[in-house]
DNA sequence: GGCATTGAAAACCTACAGGTTAATTATCCA
DNA sequence: TGGATAATTAACCTGTAGGTTTTCAATGCC
């Protein structure tokens, strides 16, 4: 049984299951409603799995309506991860001046830069 | 080859990877000063995916310093993260009145509900 | 050169993630 | 009562995650 926090991390680990928080967003959606724009890339059931990923991890509510699973948002495992962030928030303002060269480094093909020289002592 | 961001969250969804972030707040610090803690727990080998996991995120850098490998904290992949969730904010914000109705929901016992009957606890 | 140390790589194992198809359950409606 | 619709469950497949043990490579030191 992993924590809270690997079980959040992990749900947000994947494109499709980020997409169906993204649309959550905008209220709530029954299953058949989050699936439809994957529906091309994959079946009904695997969305289902997706969801109860996202359930596992507290991240959606799955009510009930009839035959319907109106599903709901459920922002609470955020704060976690962004309580997790706030330890870092002081590294990340520290290291912002090398943010330039990181994003340098994987836009440009690497252009021997004689600026460059102090990095790699 | 998942995106970015995926790589990101999947390599912080592990509670040794966390921990090793964690320890690099403090400085650099070699393979086996990082292993340290997790040898009873694992192997070095172990420690060493663990670290390349972290590395293909963009999350350490490794650099070599003879035969160690100083690893370095790089935060640019958790700004990334930091963006996604600004999304939720809001959202985060406005259900935190609706955590404070849940939590004195769960304080102050109403009036026993019949409609609750069928739970088993 | 020979050896200890640091770390990575290879080969292997088990468990689980993410997908499928097909069957099942629950509900509405005519 | 019987079908259509919504969603889950079951059974299965494949790939990868996370661990192991064993072997290999690079480096510093006598």
């Amino acid at each position: 049984m992993p924590d809270a926090l690997s079980l959040t991390f992990s749900a947000l680990a994947d494109p499709t299951r980020r997409a169906i928080l993204a649309r959550l967003r905008d209220g709530e959606a029954s299953v058949g409603q989050l699936a439809e724009p994957f529906l091309g890339r994959m079946t009904l059931p695997a969305v289902t799995k997706h969801l109860k990923v996202l359930e596992r991890a507290g991240l959606v509510t799955k009510g009930r309506d009839a035959q319907w699973r109106p599903c709901t948002l459920n922002t609470a495992p955020l704060r976690d991860v962004d309580a997790w962030m706030e330890e870092y928030r002081a590294h990340m303002e520290a290291s912002l001046d090398r943010l330039g060269d990181y994003l340098k480094s994987i836009t440009t093909p690497t252009r021997p830069d004689p600026a460059d020289d102090h990095r790699d002592r």
